[in-house]
DNA sequence: AATGAATGAGAATTCATTCAT
DNA sequence: GATGAATGAATTCTCATTCAT
């Protein structure tokens, strides 16, 4: 997972190269990519109001205007950028998903994902768990709907396991999926804002899913 | 006076008595307190981005350069803000604390009183959710004393259950205590920028504390 | 000449305490001196543009309000500053003028005088050579007559000169005044920004009066 | 471009034949030099600290922001305008210096180019007056290598001429240097701030090179 | 007279965005 | 598509001055 498979505007899945004109790489996309990149660890480093476009033209190597030739306006470029790590993280959930074997298997394995990936990126880390809170815009459900598919692929799973009879009924799947990704959010926070020890987020996923998952279990009689 | 007198710091903890002189409220502390409240209500509506420094002073009734008087600049409002708000929760922790008889208690307590001042404050619950991530120097811990200060509140009573024998001793208190307050973040963000519906902050914490407690029981040999 | 005897506003040459009316030493005139001494100190460090108005009255002991009890504006404070200094300064040309034979040497005295006066005081050669210049309004002569009739006081010796018959007479009086005066000036700007030694103008004034007088002289046949 | 070029400093002592490449004027220095000429105009009027950057922009016809495209901020706008000018007189000065055949004639060159400079542009001549003496940070030498340059100019044909015994020994040629400059700087504010009379500055510069070169003159035995 | 908290006009500078090349 | 020079709106903060006490 450690160069992820960007997404393209239209799907999800694509890999690279295909764009459907065959040979060449696509000059454009290829850019596009470039400057996401680019972005990540410009706002990692100064967050998104501090960052200036020029700073992430330069990091990207283009010119300050072919920005705009991809992004609508800085804010799009925030957005853009979420919208198309959150569809990687999708995809992956959706893949490994499937070989889970039961709800409380595939609710840990979403848990290892979600901090395994971010482990992996910590400018990554730091835009989704800061840099998401700094455009009023954005945070406005809708605005990010696939930020709202995240949490309902959780909260399905919780209630997959409530309809099997080993997830407690009394607890909302919303509520519990809110709160699990605002726990991982909390840790990968302080995780990505201090020493960002390795294998901190990892250790630290265990926990969270063990406590969670019994958590939710339904009591025995 | 050249270097204005920075009232602010040593007026944190004060609770409002006034100042000693009896009857009439201190003019200073009046003022800094109406600036703050102002402050909630503006960086709620804007983001602390979006808010201009004269709209604050407008809505506290004083001249922009009298904010200037009581806060080193706009960051620092903000700052002083969260300290002066996490004073006043951490002072009712301590209160109520003592009250509960076993750590799980005390645990509910605390997640009871956080959603719940938050549910009556929604202004406070935005600005505490989405703001305090919109300043890049003031998410370094450290310019933070009181965030962290309230962590190890609730690590401390993890660790008083884990002493006791109630609580599993393979989960870190700290882990434990950022989990818990980003699920709890995570919560009030997501209902203070949707419908914020009475009562929903409530019913969640009785959730969020359900799973967290039986999360966190030692599993029955 | 250590410490200027003071001047007030309507007379040059009072003694400090004589303010008519009797025992008591004028509060009020005290407080004019310090805030002037204060602000001779403080515009030569900050420049006048640079100095805030606090800053002197700070440096004076007083209240910010009180500076506008004996100045129309901070402007006012540099013109009265200027004046009061140039009194001081005409006052000792009037006194030790009388006591030369010559018109080249009461030149030469004045020339002692001013660069000996500036030696002395380091902090109002800065404010005489460099803020003079940064009030455009003061500048304009007519709001400056003292600087004016320190120029005549130096043009009236050259035409002295000229009538007895000792200094070439094709030469503007005026012109000689001006630009003595400014080779003095330039030369203390230079000795006050840089390391202001000891003894360095005082030596500088016996050339500049040299050549001044050796140039002014009816040419010899 | 994050980073404006600041394409200034090395165009400091380029002739206006323009950039190299033939027919069309170099933009950038076009600009540049757009902003120099309005900004003499308006620090004339308005002294340093009463101009208004906006009001510089609108005389050289270009937008506020293009001023920091070319001038780290407004004090470095001042500070280029004294090196440029002062660096066109420096180039004066070399080629007339040549042709003169004694020391004296040198200086009366010097005198004459300087005042006769300034007669012709009196906006320089209040700028290079009144506002060189604005800027406490300029005013420091090693800020104003140019000024430094120029009376070393002056210095060294005072010493050659004492090299030569014509000129006197017993003055100190930075002294001269100095006292010169002030000389002539003192009568072109007069005239700059008064009625500025055609003819007047050169009228005085032969008044004032007869007295320098008279008094420099070895005392005849 | 003296104070100093409060005022609020004022200005430099930044930076997202555009558009002629 | 790509560029990057130019734009100019927008906003924080400063500080001279006032005036209620």
């Amino acid at each position: 997972m450690a160069e992820p498979a960007f997404r393209t505007r239209e799907g999800a899945t694509k890999t690279k190269k295909s764009n459907g004109n065959g040979a060449r790489p696509a000059k454009g996309e290829d850019k596009r990519d470039r400057i996401l990149r680019a972005a990540v660890r410009v706002f990692a480093k100064k967050g998104f109001h501090g960052a200036r476009v020029a700073e992430v033209a330069r990091a990207a190597g283009v010119a300050d205007g072919t920005i705009y030739l991809y992004f609508k306006n800085k804010e799009d470029l925030l957005l853009q950028l979420f919208t198309d790590r959150l569809d990687h993280l999708l995809a992956e959930c959706k893949k490994t998903l499937g070989g889970q074997p039961t709800p409380e298997e595939r609710l840990r394995r979403i848990i290892e994902l979600q901090l395994g990936l971010l482990e992996e990126h910590r400018d990554l880390a730091e835009v989704i768990t800061v840099n998401i809170r700094q455009s009023k815009r954005i945070l406005q459900t809708g605005t990010m709907p696939r930020f709202v598919e995240y949490l309902d692929t959780i909260a399905e799973v919780v209630a997959e396991g409530q309809a099997k009879g080993t997830i407690r009924k009394d607890v909302s799947p919303r509520v519990v999926a809110r709160s699990l990704f605002g726990a991982l959010d909390g840790l990968t926070l302080t995780w990505a804002l201090g020493r960002a020890e390795p294998g901190g987020l990892t250790k630290a996923a265990r926990q969270v899913a063990d406590v969670f998952i019994e958590g939710l279990r339904v009591p025995a009689a």
